[in-house]
DNA sequence: CAATTGCGTTAGAGCGCTCTAAATCTTACG
DNA sequence: CGTAAGATTTAGAGCGCTCTAACGCAATTG
């Protein structure tokens, strides 16, 4: 009733267990004759190797190890589709395991990950602090993928997220946009990056930066608007620390009874799947997701190869994806 | 420079590895003074337990595989947050993989995950078709969810999408609508049973039904759109067969210089994400997702607890997420 | 024709762990 | 003080696979 092993198969097909491994490995020293022969009998038999005895056998398992800060985000699916496809090429499995945004979690599944003796880690956005990233590198290859800051002795694969504010400030600016806010991301890690090259923006431009506070969804940008709209003044153009927090700036633009872009035009930042919606049409700072997934495998794997030590960091540049929420100022 | 082993352990303790192994799964019957010194050099060693040697000496492996269909989509995501809490409880791991909207790569899934001698395989919203379904469960107990049609050999945790269809009809007609369409999902698995709620709901309320088809995202609802706008006559509320649908309905009737819900009711299906935002509002059939993913854990663990052979199908009532998109229709 | 070569095949050890059965150590009791 | 009962601990086999070294055999060579 068990499943069949390889010795099952070996009797089969009337061979030793040693053929069979060989045959299952196709390796090129078997004769056709008996290679079919296990071939069949392995069929026959439905037999399936056993992945976790190879695994001993071996010193190596190769699999990799993913963590991804939250499978509710699309953002990370993509970068997860990118290592994949990497991963495919150079012959591993990815096992992902979902941080589900809660630290402690994703420390838990670093250590499944370990049992599992993958053979290296990657972290999509992580929320671990810096001693797990240390802890973690200190006993498997580790690449960080879309945290901007520096992961101490792992590989870091990011974006430059100064210059994607950048961008979206000088965007603005060519539209002629001289009154330009931003809503940042509150303690939000990428929050301090994008904050930051958005004053550097404005400021090089000889244009004075107004930052307001918001976080991480719809809900942050609310208060913001509202402050906006009844204490402050109204600004020709918002810069969203991302495309949640432009969705919730555009609804409540909207409730405001302001028209985007003809009133004040919407930066989000991310390039989500909600700034594709038509409906919302939303100019957007693009991060290339899928290329940063597969480079993480490649610096990854590359690093288990030459086994180098150093980490690296590699800094994507970001672009801008313009859609519909931005329009010139109306002229005054 | 290895990792060090149950050996390395006991050594350093000075107990033997049996004895190790005892405390790693901690006994009872073990004696504190040792316990405390296993622990103590397993600490020092940064020892961790190799769970393929595990996994091939135990029988089971108390690892459960799952497949879904597409880490894009944020409606599986939340199956997955289900799958996992209840995972959690019976003390399973889940080991995921994702499917990418593609038969072949699930059917690799699948394959990877037995290897891996899972214990039983969750696959939600398959592209699987009956005989690898069947061929899987011959193998393990699997349970589908989220995908409506009956799976031979695997149990099957749904909602009743018919009723699903029904309610939002139903609320349409409330409401005061007797022209309502139906966009379809094309080809799409549920697209069946959610046009056949739609029309039996509506001849039971002696109206008559009008179905065009649609597809399963946005750019597939805009000539339907443009199609009722240009050539046939249009109604005064669209059901659509998902929120994406509902999505691209919206933006398409805006771009034609209708408004919603003024002119037209929109209700859409599956209360992802979307229908949430708060540009968006719009009213939707959902489904229990974190429900669904628990109940196929239960489902699927008492099976091979009680070994059950014979496959469970269980149907959920779906309910209806009233927002913004739907109002009385327009007084003629 | 004996010796060499090389290909295809196999025996057997070992990967790190669990588990059963047996060994050892305590404790308690007559 | 001897011994049985109970509590701890350990030896050792075995999980299914890979891998090294060695083997048998046919083809090649001097």
């Amino acid at each position: 009733m068990s499943r069949p092993t390889m010795e099952t198969v070996a009797e089969r097909a009337g061979v030793s267990r040693a053929l069979v491994s060989l045959v299952m490995n196709n390796s090129s020293k078997v004769s056709e004759a008996k290679r079919q022969a296990v071939l069949h009998a392995a069929e026959q038999l439905g037999y399936r190797p056993n992945l976790h005895a190879r695994n001993l056998a071996q010193a190596r398992t190769k699999t990799l190890g993913m963590i991804i800060n939250d499978i509710h985000n699309p953002f990370f699916a993509e970068v997860v589709y990118g290592v994949e496809a990497a991963a495919d090429d150079y012959g591993f499995d990815v096992l992902i395991l979902n941080g589900g945004r809660d630290a402690e979690r994703e420390r838990r599944a670093v250590e499944t990950h370990l049992q599992f003796q993958v053979e290296a880690l990657i972290l999509v956005g992580p929320k671990l602090d810096d001693d797990d990233i240390i802890r973690a590198s200190a006993v498997v290859p580790t690449v960080v993928v879309a945290s901007g800051r520096d992961n101490p002795g792992a590989d870091t694969i990011t974006t430059d997220e100064e210059r994607g504010a950048a961008l979206a400030v000088q965007h603005l600016v060519e539209l002629g946009h001289t009154d330009i806010v931003h809503i940042d991301g509150a303690a939000n890690i990428s929050s301090r990056a994008r904050a930051r090259g958005y004053e550097k923006a404005m400021r090089s431009l000889g244009l004075e930066p107004r930052i307001l506070r918001g976080g991480d969804d719809e809900a942050d940008a609310e208060a913001a608007i509202v402050n906006l709209a009844e204490t402050d003044s109204m600004p020709t153009a918002i810069f969203a620390f991302n495309d949640l927090v432009a969705a919730g700036a555009l609804s409540t633009l909207e409730a405001a009874g302001l028209r985007v872009p003809d009133d004040v035009s919407v930066v989000g930042y991310d390039n989500t799947f909600i700034a594709e919606l038509n409906h919302m049409s939303l100019t957007t700072v693009n991060q290339p997701r899928h290329q940063m997934g597969q480079l993480a495998i490649r610096t990854v794997l590359e690093r288990i190869e030459d086994d180098r030590t150093e980490p690296t960091r590699i800094d994507l540049a970001p672009t801008l994806s313009v859609r519909r929420s931005t329009a010139p100022p109306r002229k005054a």
